[in-house]
This record gives structure tokens, C-alpha cells and sequence, in this order.
DNA sequence: CCAAAAGTGTTGATGCTACACCCATGA
DNA sequence: TCATGGGTGTAGCATCAACACTTTTGG
């Protein structure tokens, strides 16, 4: 299906762009492509941007999104979410971004606006696919990141917005972790998201209190200390239970 | 400026929606337009939509989403926050639609995506514009909009979720309401927003600890009972202090 | 035996909820 | 004088923040 695309089946005014999260138990972790090489380009050019695409016109946004991601990651069904649209005028008028639309897009001077998205990965499950595209990619720390192409780095600043009040509110910090994990791994996922730091007692003791963490009989294995229990996340319906009142924070 | 726009300055695939809420002291209402009379056409359809418009390739998307509520209401620089980009295959597919697409649009076959608006207006100080376009818009009880045309009840829907969540975190209630109010305005305001039946005297307390109202010496006028004292919205600095850690809710 | 992280409770302070009566005004 | 909403305080309960030492394992 990809490969009867035709490039007058492109929507040259809508794109895609992926902010693609991952954690490595350490840092927060943004997945960035080289622009040039993306196309077997080199023009001296390596400036890094988000993943993303123009849409094809029979296309539904989430579905490009997902297309974006499967060519990178290899694997379908990722946690996604629309981060918003983004279209001021000026956002491709960079000298160097003008430079690579004229080399890669058939209509380099369309208008185009933007759909952001992110997405919340297990960075080891998802080893980037090692051929072609995906080799040019790379995995920055989130507090790393330098000057972007187009406006990328504000989509990623938006993004990281979404993700901190997404994890203030709703279960879905494990999504960033394997499927068996110790609870420390937890921990310093939500400290170092949050760049905050949680009291470890208070945090351990509301967080198992949701009941959405399950303990396993497995431990950690390799570590150079006690190891710790590993736990599993439960699926279960989590109700947005709209009973906080109203509050100002 | 407008004036000398001219059909092929029309970017085809991109729109924007607005929903405009208003507060009439009693239920939330939406602003909506008959979409036929619209352009002084009529074949019956009375079908009601979100306002909204295709953008113009040089226009931000916010300004076209101002450009459609100036129309309207005849008031610029209302606060406008967008919701997200709507692109699903079939939002123009309904057969209603699709009519009133051939009778006004260019290319009516063109597979647009929409960019939704949400818009916080007092009801009272901007009286919908008497003349054209205006005379067929409508201030709708927000429950009892019924089947809007092509997706605007799922615009709609997200609009509502967004605005809940902005009523409980951050200080926009204000927007809905007249420069001087009595507190029970903003009470019922809560409510009904909120569907909730907040403790009177707890809404109170808390809402008045916040800082953002200050107390006037004008009271009521008119009203058969006690007059209440009148209060206004303070402009200050809205600090989202996100040292509520975490919490799933 | 040493280093490293795991695991584990309590207390005081704060904030929240629940609840009912009298007052001031206009008609 | 009556009807209507305005205005006001407290007490018990629940939740949150702050805080440190012992245990287990690997090396």
C-alpha cells in the first residue's frame, strides 16, 4: 500500500510530526532523525528534526502518524496521542529549512501546516529498525536537545507539556517502562519527567494505593546490590472520576 | 484585506471551527450558524454548525479563526484556545453535507482538515452583529444542541472536555462573565459547567482565597431580594505551579 | 566486610467536607 | 409581612509532607 503511493496522491498542505518519548531509567529520551540523510541527501546539512511526513489524501491523520512511526520503529499500535496543530506561516521560512524543501518536496513553497503527535515507547522493546531511514536515527536526551529544524522545537516544547500533565493525571508513565519492572524505575521516571523530586515513601506508598501496579514474584537480576521486586502494570478501566472539584493549580 | 482575497487564495484543505461558549447566568450556550442561509442560499437544510471557514494560505490559523468570530460578533481579540486538528476521512461525508459542499464550495470533493477554536465570550457584551451573515446565528443551550452537520458534535464534544479541565485548573470562569458580577453567578457558572452541585459556602471560601477577586462597593440592581455585592476579576499572574505532584485524577 | 540500593511507619499539620440559620431587601 | 436569595463559622475527618534506619544482596 505504501508502494503505490504516488506523489500526486500527497496532500502537500498537511504534514505529520512525531514526538516520540522514551526512558532509558535514567533520562527522557526524544527520538530525532537527520534531515539530510533521510533521503540519501548530503548537502552538509545535519540538522535534526522530529520524524514526520506529509499526509497522503486518503489518508486519516492518526494512520499517517502511525505509518511515520512503523517505518522508524518497525512496530504498529503505538500509544498515540495529538498533541495540536501547529501552521503560523513562518514556521518553514529558516534559510536552511528552505534549502532542504527545495531538494526533497515536490511543491517546496506549499504552505504547510502540521499535526503534532506524541508517543510514549518502551526504548528497548522498540529498537529502531537498523536499515535504511531508520539508521540515520537517533535517541537524544530530552534536556540535550539543540536548535531543531522548522518549528520543531516548539512542538517538542508543547509536547513535553502534554506528557507532564498527562502524567500528573492519568496512568500512563508505564507505558515508557518494560512490562516487568522494579518500582525505583518508576520513581525516577516521574522525577526525572517531572524534574522534580518526589519523597520516595510517600511516592511508593500512593502509587501502589491506585492499584495499578501488580508485584511479581520476579526480582532483578545482574544488579550489584539487593535486587528489587519487580511489578506489572494492570490494565484496568481508569475512570477521569471528575469528582476533584474545581481547584486552581 | 479581506476584500481582495480571491478564491485562489483559498488554501482547500485546511479549515477552522470555532465553539464559542457564553454564559447567560443560567446554562452554558454555544454559538451556532444555520449553514444554509449562510450564503443567502436556500434549499431547506437548516442544518446547524460549528462557524467556521477555510483559511487563506497567508493567514495564521488563529487569525482565521479571529476572522471568523469578528464576522460574527463583531469583537476582536476574544480569548481563543485551540482544541486540535480534526482530519478524519469522513467528517464532510454525510449526504446533507456533501450537498451544501457542491452548492458553496470551489472544490467540493476537496478532503479538508479542521482546526478547532474554542472561544470564552460574555454572553451580553457582544450581542451577535444584526446584519448579514450574523442574522442567522444563534445562541444554542448547550444541551439541547442537537445533529450538527459533518463532525462538529465530536468538535463540540472535545471543546466541552477542554473547558471542564480549564474551569478546574486555571482562572477562565471569569471570561464567561461581565466585568462586575455577584458571586453566586460564578457559583451557578461552576455548576452548571461542571454539572456538579458544588457545597455553596466551600466554593465560596476557596474561590475567594484564590486571590482573584476583589471585593467592589456596587451591588445588584433590580433583582426582588437582597442585592448581592458585586465583585471583578483581578489580572495577575497565573502561575500553573505544577508542585502539585503527582496525582491520578 | 563493604557498597549500594531496597524496604518500611508514624506524627503533626493542613485541607477538605458536611452542615443550618439569620439577614437584608423588594414587592 | 412574605418571599427570595445573601451572607456567614465550625468541627470532625482525611490526606499530605516530613523524616531515618535496618536489611539484603553482590562483589
Amino acid at each position: 500500500m505504501e508502494s503505490n503511493r504516488k506523489t500526486n496522491n500527497i496532500n502537500h498542505s498537511v504534514s505529520v510530526d512525531c514526538v516520540v518519548f522514551g526512558f532509558d531509567g535514567f533520562s527522557l529520551k526524544v527520538l530525532l532523525v537527520q534531515r539530510d540523510l533521510r533521503d540519501n541527501l548530503d548537502n552538509g546539512d545535519d540538522t535534526l528534526v522530529l520524524p514526520g511526513d506529509l499526509i497522503y489524501i486518503d489518508e486519516d491523520l492518526e494512520d499517517a502518524a502511525s505509518r511515520v512511526l512503523l517505518d522508524l520503529t518497525g512496530i504498529d499500535n503505538l500509544f498515540l496521542e495529538q498533541i495540536g496543530a501547529f501552521g503560523s506561516l513562518n514556521r518553514l521560512a529558516k534559510d536552511r529549512d528552505k534549502v532542504w524543501l527545495d531538494l526533497v518536496r515536490p511543491i517546496p513553497e506549499s504552505r504547510v501546516i502540521t499535526i503534532g503527535y506524541f508517543a510514549l515507547v518502551n526504548i528497548k522493546n522498540y529498537t529502531i529498525r537498523p536499515a535504511g531511514f531508520a539508521k540515520h536515527v537517533i535517541w537524544e536526551d530530552f534536556n540535550e536537545v539543540g536548535e531543531l529544524g522548522f518549528d520543531h522545537n516548539h512542538i517538542l516544547r508543547t509536547a513535553i507539556i502534554k506528557l507532564r500533565n498527562k502524567l500528573y493525571h492519568e496512568p500512563v508513565g508505564f507505558k515508557l517502562l518494560p512490562k516487568y519492572f522494579p518500582l525505583n524505575h518508576l520513581y525516577t521516571l516521574y522525577n526525572t519527567i517531572l524534574n522534580s523530586k518526589l519523597d520516595r515513601r510517600n511516592f511508593l506508598r500512593r502509587i501502589l494505593k491506585t492499584g495499578f501496579l501488580k508485584e511479581t514474584d520476579n526480582f532483578q537480576e545482574g544488579v550489584p546490590h539487593k535486587p528489587a521486586r519487580l511489578y506489572k502494570f494492570i490494565e484496568k478501566e481508569f475512570e477521569n472520576d471528575n469528582n476533584h472539584k474545581f481547584k486552581f493549580y
